[in-house]
DNA sequence: AAGGACAGCAACCGCCCAACC
DNA sequence: CGGTTGGGCGGTTGCTGTCCT
């Protein structure tokens, strides 16, 4: 059969996707939903085949996807799910949201596969190897058992190691609801100046939406676990400069078309260097009607995901992390040289739709600093 | 410091299948 | 009923970053 008809037609673009394009075919599936994959490029004003809009949104882009590491359970049960069907990738991925068929096939590939055979066992039978070394024995298994607690202690003492994408634990985060006046004025959280050392993890716990007529709005706050990550000696170095540093959280009101004035919808700049997106999704938890608060819940609750409600969804580049880190902190540069891994951001290329010349890091304040529909919170 | 080897992963390819005409 | 089209899936490739010598 060979090649799709949609992707017969010349000019289409390959390879890597551009910031651009993943903004492009987010606004387009956002606003119109996932229709005719063959007409999406056209409509999107893209030059790709619908096929690789398919798999790009399947694959990165949509909303629900988790990222970052593999859980010691989800290793296990895709180990477990492979032994009863074998690469039948898709039903794998079925029983493990938010992971995808080709991130979990990688996985496999790059990982499992190696750890089962090291363990001594077949990878496509999940049965004892039969090897003529018999000694894949205990020494083995300790030592595959050393390497993965390793691994796992390593995520839980040190975040300095980044993985290439992270799926924010907000829930430990976040307050289970933040109160927020129409006007932007954080009601919630906690931002005590007296007690930095939480100074940014409460103070990213500001995040505010207005709900417009009554209709969809959605809201991203990267930032309470982005910090953590990025930063984690903020927690360990009360009197350091971090404290001082303002996170900015983007809010835009889905209904008013405000998708425009996203910055940067990809983790993946032109170069292929690593970077970190999260997606979030807005829960209204309370009826517009209720005019005394709009009160918002952690999108993550398990009981509210299955809630149709979150319907309308974010995601934002931790670049914005970066670029605003840079701005504000005067210590970056030191900062710089103990995170290499997180700076190889292009921070160039996906920084250009949101500015934060006008930002002052010492207020508190909000400020449109960007176009119409996008609008930029920050606290501390 | 340089370069080769390796690992991880995004994206493409090719095939299958179902829906539609 | 056969041809066409489009979506889905698994295998594979190739790029990039990291590690190792």
């Amino acid at each position: 059969m060979g090649r799709h008809s949609c992707c017969v037609k010349q000019k289409l673009r390959k390879g890597l996707w551009s910031p651009e394009e993943d903004e492009k075919l987010f606004n387009h599936i956002t606003r119109f939903g996932v229709g005719c994959w063959s007409s999406v490029p056209k409509l999107a004003g893209l030059q790709r085949c619908g096929k690789s809009c398919r798999l790009r949104w399947i694959n990165y882009l949509r909303p629900d996807l988790k990222r970052g590491m593999f859980s010691q359970q989800e290793e296990d049960l895709i180990i477990s799910l492979h032994e009863i069907l074998g690469n039948r990738w898709a039903q794998i991925a079925a029983q493990l949201p938010g992971r995808t068929d080709n991130e979990i096939k990688n996985f496999w590939n790059s990982c499992l596969k190696k750890k089962l055979v090291k363990q001594g066992i077949d990878p496509a039978t999940h049965k004892p190897l039969l090897s003529t070394d018999h000694h894949h024995d205990d020494n083995k298994k300790q030592e595959d058992t050393k390497i993965i607690m390793t691994t796992e202690n390593n995520n839980e003492k040190n975040n300095t190691t980044l993985p290439s994408s992270i799926h924010l634990p907000f829930s430990t985060n976040l307050p289970s609801s933040i109160l927020f006046n129409h006007s932007g004025s954080y009601y919630g959280g906690g931002d005590d100046d007296n007690n930095n050392d939480n100074a940014i993890i409460e103070a990213s716990r500001e995040m505010f939406m207005t709900n417009n007529n009554n209709k969809a709005t959605t809201f991203l706050d990267p930032l309470s676990s982005l910090y953590a990550d990025y930063f984690p000696q903020q927690q360990q170095q009360p009197n350091n400069n971090y404290h001082q540093l303002s996170a900015v959280t983007a809010v835009t009101n889905y209904c008013g078309g405000g998708f425009c004035s996203m910055p940067s919808l990809t983790n993946s700049d032109q170069g292929g260097h690593v970077s970190v997106t999260d997606h979030h999704q807005l829960v209204k938890e309370s009826s517009s009607n209720n005019s005394s608060s709009n009160m918002y819940t952690s999108p993550w609750d398990d009981n509210i995901m299955s809630n149709k409600m979150m319907e309308p969804f974010f995601q934002f580049n931790a670049i914005k992390c970066e670029d605003l880190y840079k701005t504000s902190c005067s210590s970056w540069e030191e900062d710089n040289n103990n995170h290499q891994e997180h700076t190889h951001h292009n921070t160039a290329a996906s920084s250009s739709s949101i500015h934060f010349s006008n930002y002052n890091p010492l207020t508190s304040l909000s400020e449109d600093l960007t176009a119409a529909n996008f609008d930029v919170f920050h606290h501390i």
